[in-house]
RNA sequence: CGGGCUGUAGUGUAAUGGUAGCACGAGUCCUUCGGGAGGAUUUACUCCGGGUUCAAAUCCCGGCAGCCCGACCA
């Protein structure tokens, strides 16, 4: 993508109206905009990081054999009343309104009691089961005090799966294998090494512990304890004694640390779909109540935490598999005709080897070009200017390394090209 | 929902109760081009409503908005 066509721009200074330095960077560098507080608008180079964050969990979610849909944000409000989580007492995230009859509808600050409205018109039979559905849907939460930037909104993206199934073991045993697979999502997207599946206090209908997936971060709002030898870790909730001897563990193998949530998932057993009346015709003939268990990830909190957690004093560093861009190419001297048609011919054929390049073709000044780059973070930058030109070279260089490296030009049919480049890409994070 | 802090051009900031200024940005022109270049010129601001006062960005009251702490977070 030329640069010269993004609308956005970044910013001098960070805005003064955010502390948190996700917003912080995501607003001066253009991939946020502010449009209250909690409420956010994805530009170019935000929606260009969660689609890719999208596309890794839904690669996952396929392979787990879920079928994707998209629920409506407008939800009916006796479906809620079903299992009594209409009332704002019980649930007090709530957004409502009314229609122009005064039918009261709410907005979906989650989609589990309509989910299983839905489903269960089309599962009848234990011939039907199992059931894995998933969205990628915006929720929307009347949070009595958004905060921490983009990490806690009123509005976000969240992916949430739903899985039914028809017996207990089944259900485990998907509980089980989805465990694995965010594990899976959270090592691609580059957070591998500090997620942690934490165990929590379980929901309404559960109880046992539930698991949350938490990314340590210090702007995060949990607190957990670590188990870094056996890679779990315990939510301070149900931090105690008896519950770790439970575990089979000891107290002094944790460390206490700050996390932010990033996935959670929850058995339901059958109790949900006992209250919202679904039950289907077992194999003899009997009916039995259909299990739930649900699964989620914050897509848009994922950026704010890769933000928080991959950034340094000049900006943000972005693993290369949630990048806006692989490469941004910086032409130093757009002015000069020879430099800019140099840049131009290598942009087009890094596209060529299938690379996603954000080309600086502004008439700016070098030092602007390169400190934007710092800010925007993409992995890999390749700097062409009259001086790389003379030594018929150009300058390569990995976001996340403090020291910059110099490589030659190969021609483009040269079979190293893509190599050299890719044995860089993979250097960075 | 309790508490605290703060609202000045698009952004960032100044202004004892007394002429609202500066920088960046944006527009035009010239010179520049390896870490946010220089000159000339143009452009744009006191959150809203009330009060005190000869006079309010400044003091008081109310609202709205933002951030932070706590509570909450299925």
């Amino acid at each position: 993508m030329l640069q010269s066509q993004l609308f956005t721009k970044t910013k001098r200074q960070a805005p003064t109206d955010e502390i948190s330095k996700n917003a912080r960077l995501l607003i001066q560098a253009g991939f946020i905009n502010k449009e209250m507080a909690g409420v956010y608008d994805l530009l170019p180079l935000g929606l260009r990081v969660v689609n890719r964050i999208r596309k890794i969990v839904s690669e996952e979610m396929e392979k787990l054999g879920s079928e994707e849909i998209s629920m409506s944000s407008l939800q009916n409000k006796e479906i809620w009343k079903k299992t009594g989580r209409w009332e704002d007492k019980a649930v007090d995230v709530w957004f409502k309104s009314k229609f122009k009859n005064d039918t009261e509808v709410g907005f979906g600050w989650s989609h589990e009691e309509p989910i299983i409205e839905m489903i269960k018109s089309y599962a009848e039979s234990y011939k039907d089961f199992p059931r894995y559905v998933h969205q990628f849907q915006n929720k929307m939460r009347n949070e009595v005090r958004a905060k921490s930037g983009i990490i806690r909104c009123r509005e976000f993206l969240m992916k949430d799966m739903y899985a039914f199934c028809a017996s207990e073991e089944d259900n485990l045993a998907f509980y089980k294998k989805s465990t694995d697979a965010y594990l899976k999502i959270f090592e691609h997207i580059g957070l591998g090494d500090i997620t942690y599946v934490t165990s929590a206090s379980g929901g309404v209908f559960t109880d046992k512990f539930s698991h949350e997936f938490q990314a340590l971060c210090d702007s995060g709002e949990d607190i957990i304890y670590v188990n870094k030898n056996k890679k779990i870790a315990v939510n301070e909730e149900i931090y105690n004694e008896e519950n770790i001897k439970k575990m089979g563990m000891e107290m002094k193998d944790f460390e206490k640390r700050k996390a932010a949530e990033v996935g959670n998932i929850f058995n339901f057993g059958t109790g949900k779909c006992e209250q919202m009346g679904f039950y289907f015709i077992d194999k003899d003939g009997t009916k039995k109540p259909a299990h739930l268990s649900s699964y989620g990830i914050g897509i848009t909190r994922l950026m704010g935490v890769l933000t928080e957690v991959f950034a340094d004093d000049k900006g943000i560093i972005w693993p290369k598999e949630v990048a806006p861009f692989q490469i941004h190419l910086l032409c130093l001297q757009q002015d000069n005709q020879e430099v800019s048609s140099k840049a131009k011919e290598l942009y087009i054929d890094l596209q060529e080897a299938g690379y996603e390049v954000l080309y600086d073709d502004r008439s700016e000044s070098a030092g602007f070009k390169l400190r934007d780059a710092d800010l925007l973070g993409v992995p890999l930058r390749i700097v062409i200017s009259g001086k790389t030109l003379e030594k018929e070279s150009y300058e390569i260089k990995v976001r996340c390394l403090k020291d910059q490296k110099i490589m030659p030009l190969p021609k483009k049919d040269s079979i190293d090209f893509k190599a050299t480049i890719q044995s860089y890409l993979n250097q960075s994070i």
